[in-house]
DNA sequence: TCGCAAATGCTCAATATTGCTCATTTTCAG
DNA sequence: CTGAAAATGAGCAATATTGAGCATTTGCGA
């Protein structure tokens, strides 16, 4: 229907028509891989919007442990705490990718979500989402254990830009990231990535890492 | 300056004047104590506005298990994942307290959504201040043992009716409840509260449980 | 007040997890 | 292509956690 082939934005959402409508708030900012986007702590003072690119947030413990919280991917917000009254970041983002993003100052964006309904129900569409994940993360380290944790997010990861395809390559991500996502050690999880690969699960063949959907998916359904 | 008291309230919201805007959406709805409100599995076709009571939020796993999301208190809405187009609940709802729930159905709730910037305003910000706690409650799980874990949980309790009181009787909560908010076992909740307690930290003296807000705070930032 | 059901305190062996260390392997800039 | 840095695989002792059982204690309805 639409004449572009983007199947995967998570809302339809088109950046142009909202760039007309909110005059200087806001402008597209580019951000190589690693980059960091922002910092733990820096004043909290705009959302961005993912154009292009993955962008990964995390967040730093008083002791230095480092905890993953989430990968994100075109078509989703973040930031959007200061929104909420936060006057500092609680945390940093970073670029993974080549990332085109929206930079959208927060009274800007305040504007317009009171302002452009079609935009507000599409930001409260993108926080239900949100809502439910952190939800599903919760309940993930509520119930189960390291190994099965680390098979959901490989599952997840490998759905990553799914279009049907059952069986994909994981983005590169490293046994660390991998481990601060999940709350546990790196031996942990370079542990069960080896007993994954020897039962079949993943494959490191193939450029990056395969990952078997039905065969892990076993092991979360113990 | 409000002719009432209620200076708990996490959002300015008139409920009354509401109810005046959507016509047949909503009712006010009542539950007495330990009342499930929705099972897990049931219809989502309504959200729910608490206008008075406190409402715990559950899920039971494949095994069994039971984990404890949340405990939410008036001001508060919940139920909101229909909206976003889960067709089940994904969660269980029960009345802690005698609760004055107000139901909105789902169309009733999309149309103010979009119509009144006002009431979603408000919503946004809900989600917001949602999206932020369980961001913080995942950090909680990725950074901290279960010992605290336990005392992060004890403190929200505590400051659940914050009045400016440093120092507060916890509402009615079984160690079960506890272990399933922090995910881990009884016997851990059971090993850690008598730890606290002969360290002067929690008392269980005087009708309910007194957290020494002080005290359990080093426990946190050890 | 009695008696039951729920909640709690405590113990213990079996596991799971951490926090290191060190040897290899892979990656990548120069 | 080469060397340094990063990532990985493995092993191991010290801890933390589970899961289960059982004796008390508490709360509360009849």
């Amino acid at each position: 229907m639409a004449p572009s082939m983007a199947a995967k934005k998570k809302f339809d959402f088109d950046p142009k028509k909202f760039l007309a409508t909110i005059g200087e708030g806001r402008k597209v900012v580019n951000f190589p891989p690693k980059k960091t986007i922002f910092s733990q702590g820096d004043p909290a003072d705009a959302v961005f919007y993912i154009q292009q690119g993955k962008v990964r947030l995390s967040v730093v413990s008083k002791i230095g442990k480092e905890a993953t919280l989430c990968i994100l991917s075109e078509g989703e917000f973040f930031g959007e705490g200061g929104l909420a009254g936060q006057p500092l970041r609680m945390g940093s983002a970073a670029a993974m990718t080549d990332c085109e993003l929206l930079k959208i100052d927060k009274q800007a964006m305040m504007l317009a979500l009171h302002r452009e309904h079609t935009f507000s129900d599409l930001f409260v569409a993108y926080l239900l989402a949100r809502n439910i994940r952190y939800e599903e993360d919760l309940v993930d380290q509520l119930f189960n254990s390291s190994e099965k944790r680390l098979a959901r997010i490989l599952l997840l990861l490998a759905h990553f830009g799914k279009d049907g395809v059952p069986e994909t390559v994981i983005p590169k991500i490293s046994q660390e990231t991998l481990a601060e996502m999940i709350g546990t050690t790196r031996s942990r999880v370079s542990f069960f990535m080896n007993r994954f690969r020897k039962l079949g699960f993943v494959d490191y063949g193939g450029g990056g890492l395969q990952v078997h959907s039905s065969l892990l998916n076993i092991v979360l359904h113990d």
